[in-house]
RNA sequence: GGAUCGGUAGUUCAGUUGGUUAGAAUGCCGCCCUGUCACGGCGGAGGUCGCGGGUUCGAGUCCCGUCCGGUCCGCCA
C-alpha cells in the first residue's frame, strides 16, 4: 500500500496515528541535523520532518524538488504551529522513506505566485497544474459541470451524445474539416455546434435534451475564444420562449447558490435588444454600474433649438448639428480632470479599434457653471440644457461622440465600459445576470448585399412577423437604405443571457414547419437545391411530425472564468491553445508525413 | 488581413543621450546551521541580449526585415 492518507486531510487529532503519505517535494529546509519537507498532493501540503539518524541517508541521496516520494511515520504535534494551512498544526515524524521517482528541476517554480509566464507554463502545462491555483480553476469547472448534471436530471433532462464528423455547411464560422481516407476528395467537418442534431432529436420525441459537448470553430481567438471549446447545449419541446427563459436562468441560479453559495431570489430582468443597444451601445451590457447613455439627437434638432431662449441660439457646433446620431456618456465626479486627462480620452476614442474623429467633453463645476471643449458655440444656458438631459450633476464630466448611429452607439458603448474600469465600477464578486430578448432575426451583410441570421438559419421570428418574411421579396434593392427593407426590422424568438457584459449563453426557438423553413433558407440566398443539398435531412425531419421547440447553448469556458473572476478562459481549460491556436505543449498543428498524406489523397502543401 | 506591446542568466525583470568586463532578485551547485514554513549565513557557477541585415570608431540600446509571444480590431450563424 502506498499511502493510508492524503496530504491535506491529517490534524490534531491523528496525533500518534501511523501514517503512510505519498506526494511531491515542495521544499526541503535544513537545519543541521534535522530537515523539513513540504510534501505536496492535491488535496494539500503535509510538513514532513526528518530526524538526525535519517540525515545521513538524505545527503547521500540527496531529495530534491518535485521528487516522487513516499514517508511514514507518526503525526505528532508541531513545537512551531503554522495557522495558515489546515494541516499546520501537525507534522509527520518520518522512520522511513522511498524515493518513488526522481524529478529534474522544473522550468518554474510550482507555487501560487510563480515566477513563469504564460509561454512556459503552457509549454510545461502538466507542471503548471500542480499549482493550487490552476488546480482550483479545474475544481471549479468540475464543481459547476455537477451542478448543471444534478439540475437538468432533475429537471427530466437526458444527455444525449452527437456525432463529431460531420458535414461541412457555409453558414456561419469556418469550419475545421476532416479528410476522408476511404472516400477521396471528400471531408468530414467537425460541429461548430449540435445544433441540427438535437433539433433532429426534437423530432424523435427526446423532448428534453442536453449534452456538455466540444464545438470546433476556426476563427482567430481571443483571451475569451479557443478553437475548441465546450458547450452546454440544450433543446426542448412543447415549450415557449417563457419556459426556456425560467428553466435556465433557474440552472444558472443554482449553479451560483451551488459553487458561490450565492442566492438568488429575483427573477433575472429582461430587456429588449433595442433597449440594450439604446442605453448601454452593446448587445451585452454590464449592468453591475449605471452610466447609461443619452441620446441627445432631439437636443440639437432645428426645431427645439428654436424654442429656447433667443439668447442660447447660435450657429451651434456642426459636428454636433449635423451627425446622424450624439451620444453622451457621464463621468461621475470627473470635472476636475486635467487638459491632459481630457486629451487622453480623445486620443482613446480615436484610436483605429474604437475609430470616432474626436470627443467632446463638458465640466459640469460645482460652482453650477460649465465649462467645456464647445464653448465657443454653445453658452452657458445651452450647455446646462445638455447636463440636465444627461442628468448629470456639479462635479460630472460629459464625454461626448457623434457620428454614424451604429458606430457612434458602439463607440460610446466602449468608451461606457472603458470609464467603468478607469473608475473601478466592474466589481469581479458582484453577478448581475440580465437576459436580451426580442434580437433582429436577420443581419445585413454589407460584402454580399445579402441578409444573414443573426443568431442561425433555424431561428423562428416572432409569431406576428412571420408573414413580413414570407410576403416580402428578400432582395435589397437599395444597399445604402438597408434599414428600409421590410426584413430589418423582424424580431425573432431569440435570446442571450449575459453576466457582467459577457454573453454566457444563446439560443431560439426554432422552426419546425418545413414551409418556413425553406422560406428562411430562401431568405438568405440559398437555392433551394443548395437547401435540400445542406440541409436535406432535417427538412425531411420536418415532415414527419417535427413538434414545436427550442432551446439554448452556454459557453462553459466562459461561465467558468466569469464566476472565477478571471478574464481568460485558458485558465480554466486544463490543455488550451495559445493565441495562434497553437498547442505549445505538443507542437501542433504539424505536418504529417508522405504515406499519411497520400492515404488521404492529399498533395504536399507548400510551405509558405 | 490590420493595430499595438513585448523578447536580455534556468526564471521574472532592470539596463540612462549609443561608450569600460551586461546587472538585480529568485532558482541552481558547494559549505555551515536542531524548529523552519518566502528559513538564515558564506561562497560559486550561469548570457548566441530571439534571428538576419544595416548605420557607426563603437549597438542590448538607433534603422530595416523576419520569427515567437500577449492584447485588441476585422472575423467568431
Amino acid at each position: 500500500m502506498y499511502r493510508t492518507h492524503h496530504c491535506g486531510q491529517l490534524d490534531l487529532k491523528d496525533i500518534n496515528r501511523t501514517v503512510s503519505l505519498c506526494g511531491w517535494v515542495q521544499t526541503i529546509r535544513k537545519f543541521g541535523a534535522i530537515t523539513f519537507v513540504d510534501l505536496r498532493d492535491r488535496y494539500g501540503i503535509t510538513q514532513l520532518l526528518f530526524g538526525e539518524e535519517l540525515q545521513e541517508e538524505l545527503d547521500k541521496r540527496s531529495l530534491g524538488r518535485e521528487y516522487v516520494i513516499q514517508a511514514k511515520g507518526f503525526v505528532q504535534e508541531r513545537e512551531n504551529k503554522n495557522l495558515q494551512i489546515p494541516t499546520g498544526e501537525i507534522e509527520v515524524l518520518v522512520s522511513e522513506y522511498k524515493i518513488l521517482n526522481i524529478a529534474a528541476i522544473p522550468p518554474f517554480t510550482i507555487q501560487d505566485d510563480t515566477d513563469g509566464g504564460d509561454d512556459l507554463r503552457m509549454k510545461y502545462r502538466y507542471l503548471d497544474l500542480r499549482r493550487n491555483i490552476v488546480k482550483k480553476n479545474l475544481e471549479l469547472r468540475y464543481a459547476i459541470t455537477r451542478s448543471v448534471r444534478d439540475y437538468l436530471h432533475e429537471q427530466s433532462f437526458m444527455e444525449v451524445e452527437t456525432p463529431f464528423l460531420i458535414k461541412s455547411t457555409p453558414e456561419g464560422a469556418r469550419d475545421f474539416v476532416v479528410p476522408s481516407r476511404m472516400h477521396e476528395g471528400q471531408f468530414y467537418a467537425l460541429p461548430q455546434s449540435p445544433q441540427t442534431f438535437k433539433q433532429l432529436l426534437m423530432v424523435s420525441g427526446i423532448d428534453r435534451y442536453f449534452q456538455i459537448v466540444k464545438c470546433f470553430r476556426d476563427e482567430d481567438l481571443r483571451a475569451d475564444r479557443q478553437p475548441e471549446f465546450t458547450q452546454i447545449d440544450c433543446e426542448m419541446s412543447f415549450i415557449d420562449q417563457e419556459d426556456i427563459l425560467r428553466t435556465f436562468e433557474n440552472m444558472v441560479k443554482r449553479i451560483f447558490k451551488d459553487v458561490k453559495g450565492i442566492d438568488y431570489h429575483e427573477p433575472v430582468e429582461r430587456m429588449s435588444w433595442e433597449e440594450a443597444m439604446w442605453r448601454y451601445g452593446i448587445d451585452k451590457p454590464d449592468i453591475r454600474f449605471d452610466l447609461e447613455l443619452t441620446n441627445l439627437k432631439t437636443v440639437f434638432q432645428k426645431k427645439n433649438v428654436a424654442d429656447l431662449s433667443s439668447s442660447i441660439q447660435g450657429a451651434g457646433f456642426p459636428v454636433f448639428e449635423q451627425a446622424e446620431t450624439v451620444i453622451a456618456v457621464v463621468m461621475p465626479g470627473c470635472a476636475f480632470y486635467t487638459r491632459k486627462q481630457t486629451d487622453e480620452l480623445t486620443e482613446w476614442v480615436k484610436r483605429p479599434q474604437i475609430g470616432m474623429q474626436g470627443l467632446v467633453y463638458i465640466k459640469c463645476n460645482a460652482d453650477g457653471t460649465y465649462k467645456s471643449s464647445v464653448d465657443k458655440f454653445y453658452d452657458q444656458a445651452r450647455l446646462e440644457n445638455i447636463s440636465t438631459t444627461c442628468g448629470a450633476r456639479e462635479g460630472d464630466l460629459i464625454l461626448i461622440l457623434a457620428g454614424k448611429e451604429e458606430k457612434t452607439r458602439k463607440a460610446a458603448g466602449e468608451l461606457r465600459l472603458e470609464i467603468a474600469k478607469r473608475l473601478n465600477l466592474r466589481h469581479k464578486d458582484s453577478f448581475k445576470l440580465v437576459w436580451i430578448i426580442d434580437f433582429p432575426l436577420f443581419e445585413y451583410d454589407a460584402e454580399g448585399n445579402r441578409w444573414v441570421a443573426r443568431h442561425h438559419p433555424f431561428t423562428a421570428p416572432k409569431q406576428e412577423e412571420i408573414d413580413i418574411m414570407l410576403k416580402n421579396d428578400p432582395h435589397i434593392a437599395d444597399a445604402a437604405n438597408y434599414l428600409q427593407h421590410p426584413f430589418a426590422g423582424i424580431k425573432a424568438n431569440a435570446y442571450d443571457l449575459v453576466i457582467n457584459g459577457n454573453e454566457i449563453g444563446g439560443g431560439s426557438i426554432r422552426i419546425f414547419q418545413k414551409d418556413l423553413q425553406e422560406k428562411m433558407f430562401a431568405a438568405l440566398g440559398m437555392s433551394k437545391e443548395e437547401a435540400t443539398e445542406k440541409f436535406g435531412f432535417l427538412l425531411k425531419a420536418f415532415e414527419y411530425g417535427a413538434p414545436p421547440h427550442g432551446g439554448i447553448a452556454f459557453g462553459l469556458d466562459r461561465l467558468c472564468s466569469i464566476i472565477g473572476g478571471s478574464e481568460s478562459i485558458r485558465d480554466f481549460i486544463a490543455f488550451p491553445k495559445n493565441n495562434s491556436g497553437r498547442d505549445v505543449m505538443l507542437d501542433a498543428p504539424a505536418p504529417i508525413d508522405a504515406t499519411q498524406l497520400s492515404e488521404l489523397h492529399l498533395a504536399h502543401a507548400s510551405k509558405k
